[in-house]
DNA sequence: GCACACCGTAGT
DNA sequence: CTACGGTGTGCC
């Protein structure tokens, strides 16, 4: 009797065997349809010894395996990147697998439709709806709807050229092919160290051997092109490429320039994909039909036929660490898939994570660098503007001197950027009469107004509620009064000062799907903006070359709440959004408000030097056994029964191993206390690098039982601390 | 994660 | 005795 290992789509549990009825083959791999009590679910068959069972099921207790998908099997690098993300991340593997089979209308298998063509015979009756029909529709072929719209007729007419035998259907498959991009469409004229820095990865792919490599150049250097001819070394292999972006506001521009140089789209892969169209990138994926992809980091897990490349493009991106469900850093886990497909993978960054230069030093990446701006373009002027030197008057944000600025670029037909990231009109609101604040009923989070849309949101849950017109606890009405600035209050303070400008608001807001991106990229290119106010989401990728100053408006607000990334990171988002100014032929000045000129990044910042910034930085973190000299494990436990969260917490904490190498600080409630309605308390396990922290925390945590309402959830190489 | 069994209690 | 919600457990 053959029996076989299924992974089922089901996080809560481990690996269950199957019969494979007679007449069904499978192998590790293969997609299938599993029985589970009265219910039908997808999983994946794995070599048992791969995938242990903790209690053997005797044979008579098997089911039947119900059907096989029609789609390939993951292969098994694929399914070795599985068992590392899962053992790695401390994840269920079926959590992980489930990223990989993230299209369940791709396992139904091959779909037909009809489609409709004229066949060249003319009806006897000829109206002249039908004439206007055939004429407008030629040799084109499609749906009914599609060529009734394209004869500009009733479908009526068209179902009756059917019945007249002048119009035939044909079934095709429902997927349509993606186009073929063009190697050799429109190669860039490349500079001196950009070729040679191409030529090298060109090599690699050459050498279908992995090979990880750190591309970093200042921004405007020319990353892009040199990447792109990497990638048009593997299309004209055949070998498939992948492209990670850190948010789908980026794959707009990139699908623009990458239509630009390779003549058409590449396949784009984001959450905001309709089914049908993820059917569609999932099989041609499958397939390897599609040449290149580009997505958000979860494009990572797709099942590609044949991967010959992967690019994670601003890698030093912390939007790369995904925060719930599997805690997976997505371009540390490119480098494991570019391991186990045995193929190049390139990290593309401006100002690459110490974690990835550390790497480099280390001789595990190798590193190409490019110095120097692309073609005329010089970097930009750098400046800081002391807050406490440059007060701006109670209730304004912007310095004397910045707003000049702005004034000036505006006089000159420029276009200005100002960042900060914090998005609404204020961060919190409060009554003026009682002191009442504003607060998330699910989270320990102040309600941000949003002007734009009327509303007090949390940002943490996404609770709305309309902003009251009397304060709910005192009743005293036009008392509400908004604390501090948002990006909606700094452009109506720009509009204020500039009525005649016209001012974009550029966040997630405003920007939340990739058609609005390109809108947005239209109009700037247009000149139909002169002042952008935005968040992160404008810090990369665009590339505007009448954009020449660029503002931060409080360049201190990520070194707060104590990260242990926080001045890398900053220094890493104010370097990004400087990078956007003076990008043609014109140059660019940036302004940094800052209530510390005087500290390390911020000097870092004005005088570009990013080598002593590194460095510094870098010994910090090896004192203190951060990242990437020590390691951190985050374990998260969450209830919406605050006491049972604690006494699990409490629980744990008192169960903490000793282990030579290794702290554990807490339990402590989470900075972020309650979210989403659950009450949250955190432990933090501190452990010397070459410890396996994740062996330890299995056979901790795996000693323990607590009840299901509380959720126990470990993040490995935690981002974020809250 | 979900379906279903099991339990207690309010309501008849 | 039933109707309902809350909790617990097996699923191969």
């Amino acid at each position: 009797m053959s029996r076989a290992r299924v992974l089922v789509l089901n996080s809560a549990l481990g690996p269950l065997d199957y019969r494979v009825p007679h007449g069904m083959t499978v192998e590790p791999g293969s997609i299938v349809v599993a029985p589970l009590g009265p219910r039908q679910l997808v999983g994946v068959v794995w070599e048992p010894e791969r995938m242990p069972s903790d209690a053997e099921v005797g044979d008579n207790r098997l089911r039947n395996l119900i059907a096989v998908a029609d789609a390939p099997p993951l292969r098994d690098p694929l399914r070795r990147l599985v068992e590392w993300t899962a053992d790695y991340y401390l994840a269920a593997p079926a959590a992980v697998v489930r990223m990989a089979l993230s299209s369940t209308a791709a396992l139904e298998g091959q779909k037909l439709v009809v489609e409709y063509r004229a066949t060249g015979h003319v009806p006897d009756r000829l109206t002249p709806q039908r004439a206007q029909a055939l004429e407008r529709i030629g040799d084109r072929q499609g749906l009914i709807r599609e060529l009734a719209t394209i004869a500009d007729v009733s479908d009526g007419v068209i179902r009756g050229l059917v019945k007249a035998g002048a119009i035939e259907g044909v079934e095709v498959d429902i997927d349509s092919l993606y186009p073929l991009p063009d190697p050799d469409h429109a190669p860039p004229a490349l500079s001196a160290e950009q070729a040679a820095a191409a030529d090298a990865l060109v090599a690699d792919v050459a050498a279908h051997a992995f090979h990880p490599t750190l591309l970093d150049g200042v921004t405007g250097s020319g990353k892009t092109e040199v990447y792109f001819e990497a990638v048009a070394e593997a299309i004209r292999q055949g070998r498939q490429c992948l492209v990670l972006l850190p948010e789908i506001a980026l794959t707009e521009p990139f699908l623009k320039r990458f239509h630009d140089r390779f003549g058409c789209e590449p396949v784009a892969w984001h959450s905001g994909l309709r089914s049908s169209q993820r059917r569609r990138a999932w099989r041609a994926i499958a397939s390897g039909q599609a040449a290149v992809t580009v997505g958000a980091r979860s494009a990572l897990f797709l099942p590609y036929a044949d991967l010959g490349l992967i690019v994670v493009d601003e890698a030093h991106e912390t939007s790369f660490k995904q925060e719930d469900g599997v805690h997976y850093h997505a371009r540390d886990v490119a480098v494991m898939r570019g391991k186990f497909e045995g193929c190049p993978v390139i990290l593309a960054s401006a100002t690459p994570a110490i974690e990835t230069r550390q790497q480099v030093a280390l001789g595990n990446y190798a590193e190409l660098r490019l110095p120097g701006r692309y073609g005329v373009a010089e970097l930009p002027t750098i400046e800081a503007i002391d807050l406490l030197e440059q007060k701006p008057d109670r209730g304004r944000w912007l310095a004397p001197s910045l707003v000049k600025a702005i004034g000036e670029t505006f006089e000159r037909g420029e276009q200005s950027l100002l960042f900060l990231n914090r998005r609404g009109y204020a961060p919190l609101t409060l009554c003026r009469t009682c002191g009442h604040r504003f607060q998330c009923p699910n989270c320990t989070a102040w309600m941000v107004e949003h002007r734009l849309t009327r509303r007090l949101a949390c940002h943490h849950c996404g609770h709305v509620e309309p902003v009251p017109r009397a304060c709910p606890e005192c009743g005293d009405e036009e008392s509400l009064v908004a604390c501090g600035p948002g990006v909606e209050r700094i452009a109506d303070e720009v509009a204020a000062l500039f009525p005649e400008a016209r001012v974009a608001v550029v966040t997630s807001d405003t920007i939340w799907s990739p058609a609005k991106a390109a809108e947005f990229v239209n109009r700037m290119e247009a000149g139909d903006i002169d002042i952008v106010v935005g968040t992160q989401l404008v810090t990369k990728g665009y590339h505007f070359p009448n954009l020449t100053l660029v503002g931060v408006v409080d360049a201190d607000l990520g070194l707060e709440g104590g990260d242990l990334r926080a001045a890398e990171r900053t220094f890493q988002q104010i370097r990004q959004v400087s990078g956007r100014a003076g990008r043609g032929e014109k140059p660019g000045h940036v302004y940094i408000q800052t209530h510390s000129p005087k500290a390390q990044v911020m000097q870092a910042l004005v005088t570009g030097d990013a080598e002593t910034f590194y460095a510094a930085e870098t010994e910090a973190r090896r004192d203190a056994g951060a990242p990437p000299f020590g390691r951190y494990a985050a374990i998260i436990v969450s209830s919406e029964d605050q006491p049972a969260a604690h006494e699990i917490a409490r629980l744990i904490g008192r169960a903490a191993p000793e282990v030579e190498g290794m702290h554990v600080y807490g339990p402590a409630p989470a900075p972020l206390a309650m979210l989403r309605g659950r009450h949250r308390y955190r432990l933090l396990v501190h452990a010397r690098r070459t410890l396996d922290v994740q062996d330890v925390i299995r056979g901790w945590l795996g000693a323990l039982d607590w009840p299901a309402k509380v959720r126990v959830s470990v993040d490995v190489d935690p981002y974020s601390f809250l």
